[in-house]
DNA sequence: ATATAGAGTTAGGTACACCTAATAAACGGA
DNA sequence: TCCGTTTATTAGGTGTACCTAACTCTATAT
C-alpha cells in the first residue's frame, strides 16, 4: 500500500494548492481543479483520509502532517522542473507549466539534487514561487496582491500565480515578471482596473489579474 | 482510443529490444523482459495486435510499422533522457538507465527537441548506442560483438548493452566504455573467457559479457 | 413553513491491467 | 511412439480509478 503513486500525488498537490487560498477545500472545488466528477473525487478522498494522507471533516478537506510532506515534495519536483526547463532547455516561462505536471511525477531524489546542483541551488520557480528545500521547508516572505495596492504605492513582483499560457505570455510581454519593479498609477474605483506603471510604460490590469501577481 | 499510453509504450519497446538479436519475439521472452506473468502478456499482446501495433503469428510477436513508430519514439526519449542526464545533470553511466525508463514516459515532443538542441544534437546515448532521430531514422553501421574477435583483433568499442549498474560501474572502472580501442589477447577454447588489452591493461572477460559489447 | 437549489455521498457499473490455476498444443529424447 | 517438459492460452478473479444516476442533506428564499 504504498503512499505516492502518481494519482494520489495528484490530488495531494491539488489540495495544497487549494489550501493557500482562504476558501474551505471542497470536493466540489477539488472535482472541478482535478477534472474529476464529484463522486469520483468523493470516493478517492475517503481513500487519501483511509491512509492518513487527508483529514476530511464538514468544513473540507486538509492535509495530514504525511499529506502536507508528499504534497511538498511533489511541488519541489515540479518547481525544480519549471527551472530545468527555462534555464537549460530554453523554454519559455509560459511554456513549463504542462511539461513539468508531467516530469514532477517521473523524477526520483537521486534526480532532485542532481538538478538542484546543476542550476545552482535555485531558490524560486520562474513563476516566483519559493522551491522547498529536500525537508519541504519554504522560506517566506510577507507578499501583497498588486491588486490591493494604492495609488502610487509601488514594489518588486515576487510571483506570479497563473497557469494559463496566453496569459503568461500577455504578462511577459508587459514586463509583469519576477524581479521587476511596478508603481501603481491610479485604482479604478467599484473594482475597476488599475494603471500600473512598469519600467516606463503604462498598462491597465484588471483586478482578478493583479490579485495573482504578488509583490514585496 | 489512444494508442500511446506508458504501459503500451512499455511493452513496444521491449518488442523492439528483444526484435535486436535473431530469437523470435515470443510471449514468454516478453514476459520475463517486462517482469510480469505469461498470461498477462498475451492477453495485452492480443489488444495490441487489435489496435494493430504488432502482428502475432506462430513465429512470435513482431511490430507493425506504426508499432515500430512508436517503440523507435519512446527509444528516442529514453536515449535523450539518458544523454540529459549524464552530459547535464553529472549522472554516470551507471545511473541512467533507470531513471531514463520514467522520463522516457513524461516527455513531449517539444521536450525532446529542447533537451536535443541543448545537447548539440548528439547522435547516441552514453551507452553508445544511436538516438532516432524525429522520424524515427537510426544511423546504421556494421558491428561486431567482441565476443566474435579472434586473438590479436582489434576494434573501436561503440555499444555496450548491459542494463545492470553494478556490471556496467564494473566495465567502467576496466576502461570498456564507447570510444574505447580494445585489443583480444587470447581467446580461451570451449566458451572461456577473452583475454582483452584495454588502454595498456589486459583483463579476462566472460564470453557473455563480451558478446553486449559491440565494437567497429 | 416549505419548496428548492446546491453540495456531497451512495449505488451500481465500466475499463484496464494485472494475477493464479488449469488446459491445450508443440517438441525433443528415451 | 509416447512421455514429459516447455510454451501459450483460456477461465476466472482482484484492485484501482473512473463514470452516471439517484438519493440525502442543509440552508435559503418566498
Amino acid at each position: 500500500m504504498k503512499a505516492d503513486t502518481p494519482r494520489i500525488e495528484e490530488y495531494l498537490e491539488s489540495i495544497y494548492k487549494l489550501q493557500q487560498d482562504e476558501h474551505p477545500v471542497t470536493t466540489s472545488r477539488l472535482a472541478e481543479h482535478l477534472k474529476l466528477s464529484a463522486p469520483s473525487v468523493s470516493e478517492m478522498v475517503k481513500k487519501l483520509a483511509q491512509k492518513k494522507l487527508v483529514n476530511h471533516t464538514e468544513k473540507g478537506v486538509c492535509l495530514t502532517q504525511e499529506g502536507n510532506r508528499i504534497a511538498k515534495k511533489v511541488i519541489r519536483r515540479h518547481r525544480l522542473s519549471e527551472r530545468l526547463l527555462t534555464d537549460i532547455l530554453g523554454f519559455r516561462w509560459d511554456e513549463v507549466h504542462d511539461e513539468a505536471c508531467r516530469l514532477e511525477h517521473a523524477i526520483s531524489p537521486e534526480m532532485e539534487k542532481h538538478i538542484e546542483e546543476s542550476l545552482g541551488n535555485p531558490k524560486t520557480c520562474p513563476h516566483g514561487f519559493p522551491i522547498p528545500d529536500e525537508n519541504g521547508v519554504i522560506a517566506k516572505e510577507k507578499l501583497r496582491p498588486l491588486s490591493e495596492l494604492k495609488a502610487s504605492d509601488k514594489g518588486i513582483i515576487v510571483s506570479v500565480f497563473e497557469e494559463d499560457p496566453k496569459m503568461l505570455q500577455y504578462l511577459a510581454t508587459l514586463g509583469l515578471i519576477p524581479e521587476v519593479c511596478v508603481r501603481v498609477e491610479e485604482v479604478a474605483p467599484f473594482g475597476g482596473p488599475l494603471i500600473v506603471c512598469v519600467s516606463g510604460s503604462r498598462y491597465a490590469l484588471g483586478r482578478e489579474v493583479a490579485s495573482k501577481i504578488k509583490v514585496k
